[in-house]
RNA sequence: AGGGGAUUAGUGUAAUGGCAGCACGACUGAUUCUGGUUCAGUUAGUACAGGUUCGAAUCCCGUAUCCCCUGCCA
């Protein structure tokens, strides 16, 4: 690897095996989410990790849905997570792509490794309640006792396990047991059940199983049947990762030669097979199978949002937000329709690493990660959100000229646009003050300012409403500066200079817009940290819907000189307001456009002091 | 005497016994037809205490603090 960036653990563990040829050079990863929520930003770093890890070494990245509990899974939930795994470009079925999987595919395979446990001895049936069961774990200091049925006969076990599955007993009446140690510190060693009786509705699998797998039990599994190398999952699961080897140990004990991890996917890599001794050591159980290692990295936090699901199905379902893709949403969905691009956030993932320490994101680093990408590639337009009218007094009446303004000052090859000018405009309301610090670059009476791209003009009077609001600045201008630029030196061979530019829209040819603008939707770094309650954290500001905006003829409809974007958004920056795209909601008699990020802001910064 | 993991500028992250570096933020200044962008500079750090060593962020010992673990969730 060509790499100057420093290389994160990760990268140092695979280095490693490489060079020791433990997997035979091959990388194999995936990721293996629940269908049971969207999927959020926190999960966009998992699935960047993973499928970076895939590209990086030439190997493979899955996409496996772990859909082992079907109370709580649902195909509409498969079809989101599909279509944001895909969007942020960890395409499962390209180059690096190693497939498409679901646990319930391997319901049959786990049920006869299942088998071979109780049958070595190593697993039983335990008909204790829900509550015995926590009982007899004992606590954090105290030892477990044993369930009185762990001695029981493996011929019993393997009988009531196969009317487990044929669909004998209630839910809750018995479980599958591993046979381990109920005084092990680590309580997922005491006695974990692999299979409990669950008569449900799988959105798969229908009413074919009564008994369902449990995440441990299922989960190095899932890996070892794809031939998954490196199984990288989040820090909580440190705990887990001696049950993860157990399971996988206790299958192989007594198994031998070449290790397997499903067959059909094996056809696509051409690295030899880990070899555990010679194919002549098979027994009766069959050979070795694929053992891969787990790795914990910290979960991705960010401040001023919350991450967890439980949390984030709160706000939909209670109508703090409007659906989990409501552009204030940290899913990706809502990142998505915000109008944030999938570059950016993979941007931010690449900076700030992977590691095993648990360490709250700085939103701002995603702020600025959008703003980098997007100022790259976002075509300028000129909107005017909050618009107060400026009649040029000595335009004439009913002339119209077009301006050619460059679409991106750092980039000539995004082209030119064309802007109407005529003697009625609209400029931005917070543009203009009566009574201007001195600070204030911008239009005040008898101060002169440039009109981006058009010309200068001077504030010659103002008039106001009952209320005092400003509603018309008249200005006169110089038709010297045509284009926007400085005028011809006077007689003592001064040139005139302006402090600021505006945008504009001529009136006669706006179009009008809706813009929806977001803040935060909370107030505080950790929401409900102090309030108990993150609801109580929430920002009554968060969005603020501008009815009345002026926009500039060229926003109506894609126009040739627009990028392409892939994923059909179209993104723009309003110059000096932010990045905004066009919202799912927009129609051609209402456009509708949603602003993504600010520009950043020394002036309001200042002001604020 | 429960177990596991962690601690480096404000924030995040490198340095894997050999010059503590990078990014973001903050603060200056320059450039600019966006108070944007860009550029230059300034700022500030090894949790604490002992030890090993010519030399320690790194190894050893102790302490402190934080996170995770007692679902038939994942």
């Amino acid at each position: 690897m060509t790499e100057d960036r420093p290389r994160n653990f990760i990268q140092q563990i695979i280095d490693r095996d490489n060079s020791t040829g433990k997997w035979g050079g091959r990388v194999h990863t995936r990721f293996p989410p629940e269908p049971n929520g969207y999927l959020h930003i926190g999960h966009a770093a998992s699935i960047c990790l993973n499928f970076g890890l895939a590209r990086e070494f030439g190997g493979k990245f899955n996409l496996r849905f772990d859909d082992t509990n079907p109370a709580k899974e649902e195909a509409e939930f498969v079809e989101s997570i599909e279509r944001d795994v895909k969007w942020l470009g960890a395409d499962w079925e390209g180059e690096f792509g190693g497939g498409l999987y679901f646990a319930s595919d391997y319901f049959e395979q786990m049920y006869a490794y299942a088998v071979e446990l109780i049958k070595k001895g190593k697993a039983y049936v335990c008909e204790l309640t829900a509550e015995q069961t926590r009982e007899c774990r004992g606590t954090l200091t105290e030892p477990g006792k044993p369930s009185p049925w762990r001695e029981r006969p493996i011929e019993e076990s393997l009988d009531l396990f196969a009317r487990m599955k044929a669909g004998e007993f209630p839910d809750g009446s018995k479980t599958l047991r591993a046979k381990i140690d109920m005084a092990s510190p680590n309580m997922n060693l005491r006695d974990p059940v692999m299979y409990r009786v669950q008569h449900a509705t799988h959105h798969r699998t229908g009413d074919a199983w009564s008994i369902y797998p449990m995440y441990d039990w299922a989960h190095g599994l899932e890996d070892s049947i794809e031939g998954i190398t490196h199984s990288i999952c989040t820090l909580e699961f440190e705990d887990h990762r001696p049950l993860y080897d157990w399971y996988l140990d206790a299958i192989n004990e007594g198994r031998g030669g070449t290790a397997l991890g499903g067959p059909a996917l094996r056809a696509g890599c051409e690295e030899e097979p880990e070899t555990h001794g010679s194919e002549s050591r098979a027994t009766v159980w069959g050979p070795t199978i694929h053992h891969p290692q787990q790795i914990e990295f910290a979960k991705f936090l960010l401040n001023f949002v919350v991450l967890s699901k439980r949390n984030l199905i709160r706000l939909v379902q209670e109508g703090h937000v409007d659906g989990w893709d409501d552009p204030r949403m940290v899913t990706i969905s809502g990142l998505r329709r915000r109008g944030v691009t999938p570059e950016a956030i993979r941007t931010l993932c690449e900076e700030v690493g992977v590691t095993k320490f648990n360490s709250v994101r700085d939103m701002v680093l995603l702020e600025n990660a959008i703003r980098a990408h997007l100022n790259k590639v976002c075509p300028r337009r000129m909107a005017v959100l909050r618009p107060i009218r400026v009649v040029i007094e000595n335009y004439p009446e009913g002339q119209v000229e077009e301006f050619e303004i460059p679409n991106n000052p750092e980039d000539e090859s995004a082209g030119r646009r064309k802007v109407s000018f005529s003697r009625e405009l609209y400029i931005e309301r917070d543009d203009f003050m009566e009574d201007p610090p001195k600070k204030f670059f911008r239009l005040g009476p008898g101060r002169e300012v440039r009109l981006r791209g058009a010309y200068w003009i001077r504030c010659e009077s103002f008039s106001t409403n009952e209320a005092g609001e400003v509603v018309e600045v008249r200005c006169s201008y110089d038709p010297e500066t045509r284009g926007g630029s400085n005028p011809p030196p006077d007689g003592e061979g001064k040139v005139r200079k302006v402090k600021g530019t505006l945008h504009w829209v001529s009136a006669a040819h706006a179009i009008k817009a809706e813009v929806r603008l977001f803040d935060r939707l909370f107030t505080t770094e950790s929401p409900g940290k102090t309030t108990g309650d993150f609801v109580d954290d929430l920002n009554p500001d968060s969005v603020e819907v501008l009815g009345e905006c002026k926009l500039e003829a060229a926003l109506a409809d894609r126009t040739l000189d627009e990028p392409e974007w892939v994923d059909g958004i179209r993104r723009f920056q309003f110059e000096r307001l932010g990045y905004f795209c066009v919202d799912d909601d927009s129609t051609e008699a209402k456009p509708i456009f949603n602003r993504t990020v600010t520009l950043k802001d020394s002036w309001a910064k200042q002001a604020g002091k």
